[in-house]
DNA sequence: CGTAATGTTGACATCACTCAAATAGGGTGG
DNA sequence: CCACCCTATTTGAGTGATGTCAACATTACG
């Protein structure tokens, strides 16, 4: 569909996750990533005292243009982050579940970039920048932690941008779907039953098309069996076929 | 043009820099950031050994798939970074400068997750991350400038999805000279005359349309005295009316 | 020079956006 | 419990922006 540019180079065999299309809800993974979070609370609450605060749905953990004073976690809950441009776009650039940091974009400027709005009842531990970076001091394992969440939101980040510029919408919305079954099985949930706490406009935003284009790519993978939609309510979807779902983004993006 | 999702919150005064779309390539934060790039430079060679190496264009810095060992900062030159997805599609997802550091993205899985290519001659130091986070320890204000470095990396990449998620082809052309220029003029170097040492093709991939699209886009802005090639060759763009070019891309968000 | 790579431009096709209307759900007050 | 409203969602029809294909022009390079 899109162009690649022509960056000659042997590609060594992929070692490693990267930005792999499939699932894989394996257990391993699940298992080390609920230890890693685990030890990241721990390490946190043994450390230093964050600030735990319960958000609901809409309330916003911090605001583009605020000071830049602490990190935060999301222990519960589910949180969307919002960049907004000067001219008055906005657009949903990230999604953050338990285990996930926030807050990072405001570490270079000093201030915040972007809201962070919660979407759902959950708690949020805010740690001060400076108590944090005086506890990675005396706690090596800490700062490890804090570097793969940054490491891994920079890796994230680019998986986003490549979805927008090489897939088209239905892709899209079938690798929205598959990357939030995977985080949910990375966090030892369930993955067929999806509940999307995101309205069209939400997802469409984020994924950058239009609320009707994400309907439709949903009636669609519905009408081909892929997925389907709990009784009541659009929202909660079933991911009725995983394999299926991969092999429908794989087509796309073979196109 | 796009939808945005409605999120109702009220913006307080953006007081700082965020995603702003204009360029601002003021004195104060040029020579800010180039002391800063000096500092970093110069604690690096303090505290560390960093191993030098002269890379030349289409020379790979680290490739995805490798151990993650070493983080890289650009002392000189241009570099490219792509990531690969396992069915084939390749994306450039940044462009990094003299003092941008690189390779954060295998922090997190141990592994690189994408491809550094050299657009161009240039210096890139390596920097063994274990040593690194050592060299950190003793010197906190190198550990702030790393943390810097990737915020600052983490706030872009999602502006970059912010553009290409918000803007339609033209803008994002526009918006790309604008932020080029920017680099540019941060690093102190002239602003008006960009040497774009990227094809159509690695241009388009970047932004996320066809080359055609970015050739249309660029005879265009050209057509219209935004901007000026320099005789012979099609690749070095002078911006002959910055202001115009900043109207034009917020004439383009408006709508 | 001659050849290959890159860039430009036009014609056409198509995906995804816009506009519009209908349906469905969820909540509220009587 | 029902009537009502309001939002979210679905679906269709038409259009526009952008991709694709193709021809040609220009530049770089050996």
């Amino acid at each position: 569909m899109l162009q690649a540019a022509d960056t000659s180079h042997e590609l060594p065999p992929m070692a490693c996750a990267g930005n792999a299309v499939a699932v894989r809800p394996q257990r391993d993974d699940s298992a080390a990533f609920g230890r890693q979070i685990a030890q990241t609370l721990e390490l946190l609450t043994s450390a230093l005292v964050p600030q735990r605060r319960l958000v609901h749905a809409g309330d916003s953990i911090y605001q583009a243009g605020q000071p830049f004073e602490s990190l935060y976690i999301l222990n519960s809950g589910f949180v969307k982050i919002v960049n907004l441009s000067a001219d008055g776009r906005e657009q949903v650039v990230g999604l953050k579940f338990r285990g996930d940091w926030m807050g990072f974009d405001g570490i270079a400027e000093g201030c915040h970039g972007c809201d962070a709005v919660a979407m759902d009842t959950g708690e949020v531990w805010a740690i001060g920048y400076d108590a944090l970076l005086a506890a990675c001091a005396a706690a090596p394992a800490l700062l490890k932690l804090l570097h793969e969440a940054m490491g891994r939101e920079i890796a994230h980040d680019r998986g986003s941008l490549m979805s927008v510029c090489t897939l088209s919408a239905e892709a899209r919305v079938a690798d929205f779907l598959l990357q939030w079954g995977a985080s949910m099985a990375l966090r030892g949930q369930r993955t067929d039953a999806i509940t999307l706490r995101m309205t069209r406009a939400e997802i469409g935003n984020y994924l950058g098309m239009a609320l009707e284009t994400v309907s439709r790519a949903l009636s669609r993978l519905a009408r081909e069996k892929i997925i389907d939609f709990v009784e009541k309510g659009r929202r909660d979807v079933r991911i009725a076929d995983p394999q299926a779902l991969t092999h429908f983004l794989q087509r796309c993006a073979a196109l």
